[in-house]
DNA sequence: GAACGCCTTGCATTCGTATTCACGACGTTG
DNA sequence: CAACGTCGTGAATACGAATGCAAGGCGTTC
């Protein structure tokens, strides 16, 4: 083949950056560059001929102004940091979906960081974020939040515009996007007892995080306020995945002789799937032996086997509401974060029980 | 040294800006910033007493450099820019955390760019994307990638590192990530054959997408190859979800008088989820009755009712090999981009034929 | 003992854009 | 007709970090 020695071989690498600049652009409409600038910003008058030359120019040679350099002079960057956790699950992806969507047609752009488990990686994700400028941060509640990470974001938030997701962190509680998870674990738990439910057991999520502890504690107040016994043993810790699920079924089938159950609660969907799998190997029936409620209504639930009942949180629109919080955080105004209500949605993962089968 | 008064009432969001730049602790440290940005970069030696003092400061001020104002210089911004499209579907979340985490220990940050349907907002999401002066590119394939938009991304590959995934881009072949699809739907069908079964309906994708016409293809190959007869009326078009896979059963069910048939392949499983639950709902039942194959082998998969027999993607993987490629390309490297294996993944839905029910 | 060279360092410039400042031209007013 | 304000514009500067260049210090060598 050709041995490509006549023209420089290597152009495609070199040639490969952004050629036009603004003051390319003003050379070439024969203005100053500062014209350019006026032009694109409309700070100031510019005469309608060298605008429209400036204007034909750019067009010509489809120049965007360099962000980057922009965010020298302006001091913002126009990207929101968003630090994931689990990116790609379900639930968190459609958080991700929301924050993108919101952002879209602003100009900023949500930046992505990995959360990870450990306290010290995590903070380094951030940090990262951090030193590339961003004009906030959306930080998925890392499981870790407490006590001094606590403080540190509390900090953070000092400096820099920031809503956290799933948690609540005293001294900026209302930069804590949270839904009212205490209701909808009374709720699914109520609904099981209008169903005719006596003995209903939870598989909690997580359990130093909030979401999981605010469940079960409305699944608590549930069976308290209808005058049910909480029963330690029909109530199994999780960790909000899908095999935790199926393994906690193996737990409560093997006490059941003693502590007998006709529905669950489990603290998430997804881990409500890992549940409902587990039960259909053990041939037992939903909803006609077993009910199950889940928590999440994540897209995809309700293509179940059966179709499941569950407690809808607003997943895409929490992520929507947490980039307009940023970005207003961001433009300086004020803002203001209330709990987000949930909501029953009944499909066919609930009977009304006749007995206690199991 | 008291240059500012200490009343700072509203220092909170005045504050608000990474304060410490490399000047400062430059004269903090007694030193020039040169010799900072040379204790950072190690390009130079640095005399122990100055690196030590000026490391001192960087660690008490925890600065770290404007990774903008770096790339103002270097001509990189470290920033690659992902085109996401169905942000929030299994699918494409998982080739997200692919990328994201073969990204992370990088300096390298995705950025996301939100895909649409229409070519011309999909154009400028990815415009803006370039006016950030990312270092390159990662597309999802839009499903409008032909004719004039192939074109314009290989002038676009040009320009910057980009990676295509799934799509094969004419003239930019091996930038373009992509499974054997007709292998895949060749297996699945052959699988099915092998099970006994001689009337095997096919939901297809999206179709003018390529995958969607591969599969297709491979399926088809797979009964000639067996010696069975295509029968166009077994083969519906869907579009990867899962509400037109429910309905794609309805129609296949119409016309099962005529044309029956004891197993479907799924172009995809997120559609094949909605096929279970419509085959559930008319009491057919999977896979005693029917048999169903998948393609994709999306988490979650494993934990359908039944478990779903499907053809895997290595979902994840396609994300860190796209994620490698483009900072490969974006490091003057050559790649290769090798077309990606797929493999079978027999769970419980499908069994031995009987005969044909329907 | 002086010249040479290496090592270290500071100065000045660069990146692409926004913005302040000053200047010239023009129109207005007294 | 002169003084002054206004408008449009270009030149200069700033943003934060990297880097070429030159200068100073010191050790080495003949």
């Amino acid at each position: 083949m050709s041995k490509s020695n006549d023209a420089m071989p290597i152009q495609k690498s070199k040639d490969r950056k952004q050629a036009v600049t603004m003051t390319e652009i003003a050379r070439l409409a024969g203005v100053s560059q500062s014209t350019v600038s006026r032009v694109l910003n409309g700070s100031t008058h510019v005469i309608p001929e060298k605008k429209a030359a400036v204007l034909q120019i750019i067009e010509r040679f489809n120049y965007r102004p360099n962000i980057a350099a922009q965010g020298l002079v302006s001091g913002k960057t126009l990207q929101i940091g968003v630090l994931t956790r689990h990116l790609g699950s379900p639930y968190f992806s459609e958080i991700l979906r929301g924050i993108a969507v919101a952002m879209d047609g602003s100009n900023y752009h949500p930046v992505i960081g990995l959360g990870s488990e450990s306290p010290r990686e995590d903070r380094s994700a951030l940090e990262l974020l951090l030193s590339r400028g961003v004009d906030g941060i959306i930080l998925q509640a890392p499981q870790h939040v407490q006590g001094i990470d606590g403080d540190y974001l509390c900090d953070l938030a000092e400096a820099i515009p920031l809503i956290v997701i799933g948690a609540c962190i005293p001294g900026i509680e209302n930069q804590c996007l949270r839904v009212k998870n205490f209701e909808g674990g009374y709720l699914a738990t109520s609904y099981l007892i209008e169903n005719g439910h006596i003995a209903i057991a939870h598989i909690t999520g997580k359990m130093p995080i909030e979401d999981a502890v605010q469940r079960r504690a409305g699944y608590c107040q549930a069976l308290i306020d209808h005058g049910l016994e909480v029963v330690p043993e029909l109530i199994i810790e999780g960790n909000f995945s899908e095999s935790i699920g199926a393994e906690a079924v193996e737990t409560l089938l093997a006490h059941s002789a003693r502590y007998p159950f006709s529905a669950i609660f489990v603290a998430n969907d997804q881990a409500a799937v890992g549940v409902r799998l587990a039960l259909f190997y053990k041939g037992i029936a939903v909803p006609e032996q077993v009910s199950l409620v889940g928590f999440d209504d994540l897209p995809g639930t309700q293509y179940m086997i059966p179709p499941l009942t569950t407690i809808r949180q607003p997943v895409f629109q929490m992520g929507m509401m947490a980039s307009q919080a940023v970005l207003a955080l961001a433009a300086g105004e004020e803002i203001h974060l209330d709990e987000i209500p949930l909501e029953l949605i009944t499909r066919q993962s609930v009977a009304f029980r006749k007995n206690i089968h199991l």
